[in-house]
DNA sequence: CCGCACTGATGCAAAAAATGCAGCGCTATT
DNA sequence: AATAGCGCTGCATTTTTTGCATCAGTGCGG
């Protein structure tokens, strides 16, 4: 589109902060560049950057016009897509934006299940945590944001929601294995994997151990679930994890137990995109395919 | 904005049906445009028009693009006023497809308020019928629509609702005047002046009057609402209007009587705009303006 | 306090792109 | 069969964009 190569390179000097190096990612003379920008802003009819000793910064008018770009490119990239759609090619890219308990079992499948219908449409993951993936919607950095107990909803537009208890994970020969529910009690007398506190499984433990006057104290504290589900098949320690991140066909050496409701609230697992945003055939279809399979 | 001509041109010619008129109305020739189309649908990747012997249509894949266009005109727009907003300056303009019942008093009169606070800001009035009025939103012509009783709601996204139920209007010396609320089965003795069919007031007392088995006739019915109100001053007949159309303290000599509501269901007055649409500030403040008048 | 390295801006000539003109082939109407 | 309308295209011309060289300003380190 190369009537939109402004905006590209708008982009590429806001990314970089100057625009010599921007021209060289526009492969293009700084004068020309510098030059065009000066022509967008006379016929825009106000400056978008600040001139600073060191480089151009994006002044409140050209954060405005910066966001008007993304989404006039987003929208033009589903206008695209529907477009391929009509000539039946079904091509397109998803962009996700999911917690990372998404990553070992449920997204694969649900992207390899799709992939086998419409071959011609590419997918990129990006793992976030909640604060993130509300944020990578708002600069369409991600279509989809697939996430545990999101923080604050403000343009998070909510496409499905599922209940998902905390689970207790352990090694099948845990002395606990064997109950069907477990007390957040029982758990505290055992060693404890923990995710970080970024996370909210971890908020809603320590929530429900505050209520009870109790402490959590972890063995082991890490950012990668699969540590903690790991960690907890090595030693007796308890890990915490909600269901679609767990698998008991890939791990039959393990148990997955829920703690009962009574001590900890479950949380929900949220799949929704940028608040008045019409989303790509692709995605659109993806989505209520992963809708559909959360139940 | 010199980038986005190419987008004018291909509204030129979807208007005009052919290159070489469209090309008069672009100050261009038609050698020269049709090059651009060509070298737009190139890049685009898909023909946008289909090549008829008398002159060029849009397909599908033009349908799309067409609404991609208007959508990213008006969010342009919308980000220029907000810019100006920055500066403040409170320009801006607002189109508004309304009811005729909205023309004679209320709109004139939240317009003005609005003007006083920011001369600024223009306005476009349109009268439009509740199906037109929903078109016209989803053809960016107009940011707001205030309809009564608007048809079917997809793309309607409503801001604002007031009830608004049918009132008879007669002068004052009618003998009906006095009562303080009306039966229909009191008003069809008596000259009736009724608005054409295709509008909600008419739609809801025919709706009525089949219930009980009645029918309207009509001594005179007229599209305009001016019409209504002021053939049934002359003549000692019944108009039928809703409040928002209607101002006692214009007309003295007149009276306005509610209809029972056991009779006559009593209509809403919607305030909306496109889905998913964000608003030019202007429109935006407006909307709330006439929404807080409304009550 | 002075280079030095970095920034954006600008005059001018060269390169590239867009345009206008004239004419072609086609089709539906008269 | 003649005509009037349509979209398309080769070629010369005009307009726009670009690259090069250079200027002026600013902050940093010696």
């Amino acid at each position: 589109m190369r009537h939109l190569l402004i905006y590209e390179m708008i982009e590429a000097v806001h990314r970089s902060g100057s625009i010599r190096k921007a021209a060289e990612d526009t492969n293009i003379t700084a004068s020309a560049l510098n030059r065009r920008i000066q022509a967008f802003e006379e016929e825009f009819g106000s400056e978008i950057f600040e001139r600073l000793p060191r480089g151009m910064r994006l002044n409140p008018a050209g954060e405005l016009l910066l966001h008007h770009i993304r989404s006039q490119r987003q929208d033009m990239a589903r206008v695209s897509s529907q477009v391929a759609d009509l000539s039946g090619v079904r091509r397109g890219h998803v962009k996700i934006a999911c917690s990372q308990a998404l990553l070992p079992y449920f997204l694969p499948e649900q992207i390899s299940r799709y992939r086998a219908n419409f071959p011609g449409v590419t997918f990129s993951v990006n793992v976030r945590d909640r604060i993130q993936a509300e944020r990578d919607l708002v600069s369409f950095e991600s279509d989809l944001a697939l996430v545990f107990e999101p923080a604050h909803l403000v343009d998070f537009e909510i496409l499905h929601a599922v209940p998902q208890p905390v689970m207790a994970v352990m090694s099948r020969s845990h002395p606990l294995a064997i109950r069907p529910v477990l007390r957040l009690r029982d758990c505290l007398e055992y060693d404890l994997v923990l995710p970080g506190p970024q996370y909210g499984v971890r908020a809603l433990l320590e929530l429900a151990a505050a209520k009870t006057g109790q402490r959590l104290r972890a063995v082991v504290e890490t950012e990668s679930f699969e540590m903690v589900r790991h960690y907890a098949a090595f030693e007796q320690a308890i890990g915490f994890q909600i269901p679609v991140g767990l698998s008991s066909l890939a791990r039959p050496d393990m148990a997955f137990i829920p703690i009962s409701d009574k001590d900890v609230a479950g949380g929900e697992l949220l799949l929704g995109h940028l608040r008045g945003r019409t989303l790509p055939v692709a995605a659109l279809k993806f989505a209520r395919q992963i809708a559909t399979a959360l139940g």
